[in-house]
DNA sequence: TTAATTTTCGGAAACGTTTCCTATTTTTCT
DNA sequence: AGAAAAATAGGAAACGTTTCCGAAAATTAA
């Protein structure tokens, strides 16, 4: 790491911070001749102005350079124009897509997002909505992961508008926000998929097992029953997880012949192991993982998934969040869903098992 | 799409918003029985305040469930502990890692970051200088992309204090901000790399020529001339952008021997290309990208990239802004670099062209 | 004990807006 | 034309803090 100081031309810089006066609305008032009600008018076309004076003082505002405070703003009108959004890390999976979204879809609304990671921590998690007041903040947007028990009291209990991004469980009917999520779980969809193709030792490799649960629990239903030697919970979501996922499978006496992951990312990891190992996909074990984001079209074999719809579903959350902050909270809570949809690609095609050939 | 509609304890849920009385500070003088300069005494542990009476006013608030009005306290203060961060698309490559870096060390120093993606594009870059008074921020962190001519006259006249994370530009020397970015030329790193592998036909596959130019200028300083067909100006940063070069490249009737990819996703779609139109890599063409992520190593071959330190650099220009700003925009400006590293992995690896035995 | 300090505290003035309420001015109607 | 109504403007009171300044109380010094 290289360190070079900058030299010249440095008290001018420092000089315009600390010299700079800050133009007030009472400035640009005098100047133009009129009461500062008049200006605030001018500024927030809120009528009552006329079109003469309207001009004037915009024209001014622009020569002075005028920009509105908006902490004073906000002190009166009490709002910020501000959402939090609280995810567990920006850096995995879909979370970018969605962080995306929120942003955009805030941009039009005239709203700024403040990113808040949570780890997916459970104490993370309960400390953002208990201390979302202190945000400076309209709304907040949230998607947990930990889902700690007392989530849902802490969130009714707010009186700031919340609206949930809600994977992988099933939440209290009368939580006091709009939820949006998937309609069907998408494990289900893959459990479904698997068996069709034919597999009969169908594994399950994931994250902790209080994690995203609901991606567990589709794999439990849709067993007769489940060989708990063929589920493997790891600690992460990560695509280390998949590599220890996949050896552990390799261990058994009796491998898998196919292989749901808790998401794309550890089924890369599986895929990847199990092409050191020299363990072939899909014709010994078949891999589904759950995300769909570009990287399963990369690998190869190219890794069948499930969008869960995450640009759609955060715009979704963002908009009722919006609209709630515009009715003052008021309106029945909504629950949204999305449909997620199964991708098939090389990963879990179905293989004609040949018999040895008789001619 | 399936929408549900929340029926019961609806009118619970909205009356709770509109009704709650928000307590303010002077409520808890009244209450404690003391002057509201004294509450906010004991709020700031700004001293002047008995241990006795700090400890009651302390306890007064816990049981009233006081919170600072932030608004009424940023316009008297005026600072919002709240810093931007202007990247060009949350989305990609190592700019989840970015935000994620610059969400950790302001969190640390007490400082909340809003979320803006400027898209590259050159208009978005200058708006969000020319506006970040608007922001309600402390300062500013821009990761520019699109590098308009007037970004450093603009920012040399803003009087809040920025900090850019560089890529891919030589700035003027006397911007009045703090710069962190690369020592070397990351794409010197590739070109040399691939030089002494042996390939002698090298080609550049990258984003607009406008765009991160340096790591363009890298390719032309590091050959003694430039064959022009060897060189393809994507539109963008993305997969297919790569996959339509490595078209292009196996158009050409006499096809180069390594490319230099502007990043991993187009060296990725260059490399994926490849495989389907059974172009062997490394062995008939290296490619080589820059951004190590996680998903160079989840290719085959594996993808040799450069690491350009996105963590580190965002930490420090997180951590020199706000320097910056606790010392009101005095001292001299920083420029800091770190190195990049070049990881060598498949898809570069020098191979030995074997000649026809002989034997 | 009394005087001189030092602590502790309250009043009140900002901070920069929005908005209510009046007072003007302008327009419209008869 | 005058009266009534409508449009336009300004003064001043909030909004909820922090902080200056001076007063009262507590402590220390003499």
């Amino acid at each position: 790491m290289v360190r070079i100081a900058e030299n010249d031309s440095n008290k001018e810089g420092t000089s315009l911070l600390a010299t700079k006066k800050k133009v007030t609305i009472e400035d640009v008032a005098k100047k133009a001749g009129v009461g500062i009600a008049t200006v605030s008018r001018a500024i927030n076309n809120s009528g009552g102005i006329s079109p003469k004076t309207k001009a004037l003082i915009l024209q001014i505002i622009e020569e002075m350079g005028f920009i509105p405070n908006t902490s004073a703003q906000s002190l009166k009108v009490r709002q910020t124009n501000q959402i939090a959004l609280a995810v567990p890390d920006i850096r995995n999976a879909i979370i970018p897509d969605i962080a995306w979204s929120v942003e955009q879809t805030a941009k039009q609304h005239g709203y700024r997002v403040v990113q808040i990671n949570t780890s997916g921590n459970a104490r993370a998690e309960l400390e953002i909505v208990r201390e979302v007041k202190k945000l400076h903040v309209d709304g907040l947007i949230i998607m947990p992961l930990a889902y700690p028990k007392t989530l849902v009291d802490l969130i009714n209990k707010t009186t700031v508008p919340v609206s949930i991004i809600n994977y992988g469980k099933k939440l209290d009917d009368n939580v006091k926000a709009d939820v949006v999520g998937l309609a069907s779980q998408e494990g289900r969809l893959v459990m479904e998929h698997l068996i069709k193709i034919g597999r009969t030792r169908i594994a399950y490799a994931g994250a902790p097992k209080n994690k995203i649960e609901e991606r567990y629990f589709a794999y439990e239903q849709s067993l007769p029953q489940v060989d708990p030697s063929l589920v493997y919970f790891g600690e992460d979501f990560s695509f280390e997880t998949g590599v220890r996922a996949a050896d552990y499978f390799y261990s058994l006496k009796h491998m898998p012949d196919a292989i749901y992951a808790v998401n794309d990312m550890v089924a890369i990891g599986i895929v990847n192991r199990f092409k050191e190992l020299g363990v072939r996909v899909p014709e010994d074990v078949a891999v589904v993982g759950i995300d769909n984001n570009l990287w399963t079209t990369v690998t190869s074999p190219q890794i069948s998934s499930v969008s869960i719809m995450g640009g759609e579903v955060a715009r979704l959350a963002t908009e009722l969040l919006l609209k709630r902050i515009r009715d003052n909270g008021a309106g029945e809570y909504e629950r949204v869903q999305f449909e997620p949809r199964l991708i098939v690609r090389e990963s879990s095609v179905a293989v004609i098992r040949q018999s040895p050939s008789i001619s």
